[in-house]
RNA sequence: GCCGCGGUGGCGGAAUUGGUAUACGCGCUGGUCUCAAACACCAGUGAGCUUAUGUUCAUGAGGGUUCGACUCCCUCCCGCGGCACCA
């Protein structure tokens, strides 16, 4: 009754496996595309968001080989990770055993879905062979002075007893397992992410194939300020503190100054009647979790250090407080306090009773100006007393001396020409992005490959002795600290500078995101053994022309590969700017309205649907039911459709064949590289002529189409065909020709999307060699050409009849044979026709009073 | 609060440059087959009024531009996502 796709399946993916068929070489005469999904997490089982993301992904990288490309398709695993050192803990093993059967499962489902990769190509970065090189790498950022250890407030993951970086640390909460973060102070590895900031942020620009939300999200995370430092005095020494500030146009409003609780100058600056208050006030901040610190809904708080300071512009005296909200790791960790025209200062300037000074007069102007009064501080004072909130608006430069009646905008720019001058202050830009922290705390990563010396300091691994191995007799317990630290095979080591005996090696283990910062590059040449990667190799199959992976890489990843490919182009290494030229991100597959997750029990598992309807029927209805980019809602019933029409598709084709091999029999002409269909014997019909123009329709649709990644409209297209292909068999005499023509086109065109189906039928069609080896067919404009066109005639907008008339119709005739139509005429009477509208080929609108 | 994306039948979704709104699929209704059911196949299916015919109204709401608006502009409502004391 159904088709059997499981043979079917079964035999073809032995052997396309057999015959090599997907694999990949660099050629450096044959134009290439590389079509990459993110690698996954072998956690164990696919689940729909990887048959989704890998469904677009082949159907993308099938067309382009059909398209004549030289195809890049690749996969592997991001194999270190945190949820292996649980699960040996969990289930008393070693996380490498976990990953390493796990990543066998996924091999087997993932081969089951008929995806067209190059297995040969398979890394994995648990493996030596890769790790080894994300550790040269380390020493290369090392050596260029962009990868540093510092001590500093770093965010602490208590559950997974590891630190996290800036970009893992979600709401306050660890990204990975949600529990709160906790602030820590601890000597770490970072990379100097910052020193690309700008390349980072300015790079967007050339990814015009990336969507407008994620460089949006970059360019957010980037947070990119330009403004000036400007240099205020301590009243009582003249020691100089340095602010950042955006609005140099206000710096006549500024009637505090504000310290982080952190900064340095504190102890020193607090005066021996605020000591108390001040170590209290310190000591409380520290005790407060980043949530709290970071929510703008708290209330601010602070407290006055006694001290001074001059504003360089008017010498005014103003007092330095210290507020939670001033953060030591952005700008200089100072502040200069304008709370006229900063919401935050005005509310603290309010709560502290801080007096608050306008110097930026909002375009709309006051009454008392417009009536000309002459006491503007009176003026002001009154407003002052009424303002709600701060004025953060653009406007004229008002209380600011020789500013004054400057627009503000201007203003930025005068006063800090004027700082310049004076020496006093400079233009600056700073950066919300902070560097990566990368030190892990756990076993499962690559080894920081680091050696600590009592003599020599800090000593890199030297090339020779890489990798530096990750022990495989360790045990995870899950108890704070490294793991690798209570090695002490691990730990003890000469040092390799000065051959000392009591060096120690680094006992944490890189950020996981190091691993799928690079592994891109690897896919190109994943057995080299003398560097990373092969540069011509790389240089060939690189940038990624199309990458296909979820949102939620949107920063992390994504930016984190940006930056590495960055680094390795000014090591010489390769000859780009980034890494992956097109960018799609695919939505959720969600059921019941919710992602889904075991607690909510709609999970729908892959295999289920493989055994049940096959893996052609699973891709298909995944790829049919939504556009990649939005999210899908899972349909049992819809999955139901997909497999009927692939058991119509069966039938038809099946039937198709037999026609076309009875006519092979009767010894006409072969019907494969057939003669032209016009110059046969017999004449088309018009139910024929219709076939061959759907054929070629279709061809233009489905291509269109999947360039466009709207596979859902694609399917649909076949579907079409498909309907009118069965109709026309209904006929007593079909044309065989045009019947073989429509078959095999029909074939080729749906290969992408049902890879299984399509090449068993195709074999049927006596053809020795893979369906996923032909050319795509290319349409014929004259062919997709209708002979009769529906004329749409309007009477004021509205369709009040369709008219049957020849393709070849001109403007004259459409308008004649409008206004000829019974239809048009009565809703005419009584009216006067004004003008005609006419659009040629399609619509006829009379404008009628 | 700021930024971005979206809102079309009972449902998933089409409509490529402003030119037939609702393609394709699901579901539903009726029919054929069957002892019956499932499967399959055929027909119908936006809503209202209407005897057929037809006609009016419909793309979150309200305005505007236009011969003509799902599409462009303005105001608003709702949903989703990102950022959120970054000076």
């Amino acid at each position: 009754m159904t088709y059997p796709f499981k043979e079917i399946e079964k035999k073809w993916q032995k052997n396309w496996q057999n015959q090599g068929i997907y694999k990949s070489y660099t050629d450096s005469k044959h134009k290439k595309r590389y079509v990459l999904e993110m690698f996954p997490y072998p956690s164990g089982d696919i689940h729909m968001g990887h048959v989704r993301n890998y469904s677009i992904g082949d159907v993308v990288a099938r067309y382009s080989r059909m398209q004549g490309y030289n195809v890049l398709y690749p996969m592997g695993f991001d194999a270190f990770g945190l949820p292996a050192e649980n699960a040996a803990i969990k289930h008393n093993t070693q996380p490498k055993e976990w990953t390493l059967s796990n990543i066998e499962r996924m091999i087997v489902q993932l081969k089951r879905l008929g995806l067209s990769y190059d297995w040969d190509r398979q890394v994995v970065t648990a493996s030596p062979d890769y790790y080894r090189w994300g550790q040269w790498l380390f020493i290369k950022f090392y050596e260029k002075g962009l990868a540093y250890r510092k001590k500093a407030k770093v965010n602490w993951c208590p559950s997974c007893q590891t630190v996290l970086a800036n970009e893992q640390v979600e709401a306050g909460l660890c990204w990975r397992c949600e529990s709160e973060a906790q602030s820590k102070e601890l000597e770490q590895w970072f990379l100097k992410t910052t020193e690309y900031a700008d390349q980072l942020l300015e790079d967007l620009n050339q990814l015009e194939g990336w969507p407008n939300r994620v460089k949006v999200m970059q360019e957010n995370w980037i947070g990119k300020s330009k403004g000036a430092y400007v240099d205020f005095t301590l009243a009582d020494t003249g020691e100089k503190i340095t602010v950042f500030t955006t609005r140099p146009d206000t710096l006549y409003g500024a009637t505090f100054f504000l310290l982080a609780p952190e900064h340095s100058l504190v102890d020193k600056i607090t005066t021996p009647e605020q000591k108390e208050e001040v170590d209290k006030f310190r000591a409380d901040v520290a005790k407060q979790n980043e949530i709290d610190r970071t929510s703008a809904e708290i209330p601010k708080r602070g407290v006055f250090t006694g001290s001074f300071v001059i504003n360089p512009l008017n010498g005014e005296r103003i007092p330095v407080w210290l507020a939670d909200y001033v953060l030591m790791e952005y700008g200089t960790g100072a502040v200069m306090a304008v709370p006229a025209h900063d919401q935050r200062d005005f509310e603290f300037a309010r709560k502290y009773g801080i007096p608050v000074i306008v110097v930026i007069e909002p375009p709309s102007g006051h009454p008392e100006q417009s009536e000309g009064s002459p006491d503007s501080s009176a003026r002001l004072k009154n407003d002052v007393l009424e303002m709600e909130e701060a004025y953060v608006g653009e406007g004229v430069m008002v209380n600011s001396g020789p500013f004054n009646g400057t627009p503000s905008l201007e203003g930025i720019g005068k006063v800090t020409k004027y700082l310049e001058e004076k020496n006093i202050g400079k233009e600056a830009i700073n950066y919300r992005l902070r560097d990566w922290l990368i030190s892990r705390q756990r076993y499962w990563g690559t080894p920081i490959p680091i050696i600590y010396c009592p003599e020599c300091g800090t000593v890199p691994v030297p090339d020779e002795d890489l990798p530096v191995l990750l022990p495989d007799d360790i045990k995870v317990s899950g108890v704070a600290g490294s793991p690798l630290a209570k090695s002490q095979e691990f730990v003890e080591v000469t040092c390799p500078k000065c051959g000392a005996q009591d060096a120690r090696r680094e006992t944490d283990t890189m950020d996981t995101f190091i691993d799928s910062s690079w592994y891109f590059l690897r896919y190109c040449s994943p057995k080299d053994d003398k560097g990373p990667f092969d540069t011509d190799d790389v240089n060939y199959w690189m940038p990624v022309d199309q990458y296909i992976g979820g949102i939620e890489h949107a920063i992390m990843h994504l930016m984190y590969a940006r930056f590495f490919t960055k680094v390795i182009r000014d090591l010489g290494l390769l000859d780009f700017d980034e890494p992956f030229t097109n960018l799609l991100t695919q939505g959720m597959v969600i059921k019941d309205g919710a992602k889904m997750s075991k607690s909510k029990g709609n999970v729908v598992d892959p295999t289920f649907m493989m055994d049940k309807y096959g893996a052609d029927a699973t891709r298909l209805f995944i790829l049919f039911a939504s556009p990649p980019q939005k999210d899908l809602d899972w349909s049992d019933a819809g999955i139901e459709g997909s497999f009927r029409f692939l058991n119509r598709f069966w039938r038809l084709v099946r039937n198709n064949i037999e026609l076309i091999n009875m006519v092979k029999a009767e010894g006409a002409s072969g019907p494969k590289e057939g003669t032209d269909i016009f110059s046969d014997r017999d004449a088309p019909s018009p139910k024929t002529n219709n076939l061959l123009r759907m054929i070629h329709q279709t061809i233009k649709r489905v291509t269109d189409d999947i360039n466009r990644f709207n596979f859902n409209t694609a399917i649909s297209a076949l579907m079409e065909l498909v309907n009118d292909m069965v109709k026309y068999n209904e006929q007593s005499e079909p044309n065989k020709k045009v019947l073989n023509e429509a078959t095999r086109t029909l074939l080729i065109l749906s290969s992408p999307f049902i890879p299984h189906l399509t090449e068993e039928l195709w074999s049927k069609l006596e053809e020795k060699e893979s369906i996923h080896r032909q050319s795509w067919p290319v349409y014929k404009k004259e062919m997709a050409k209708a002979e009769e066109i529906t004329l749409i005639v309007q009477v004021n907008g509205k369709v009040r009849d369709r008219i049957t008339v020849p393709e070849g119709v001109s403007e004259e005739e459409m308008k004649e044979a409008a206004l000829a139509s019974d239809k048009t005429k009565s809703f005419l009477e009584d009216k006067e026709v004004i003008k005609t509208i006419v659009i040629p080929k399609k619509l006829v609108n009379i404008v009628a009073k």
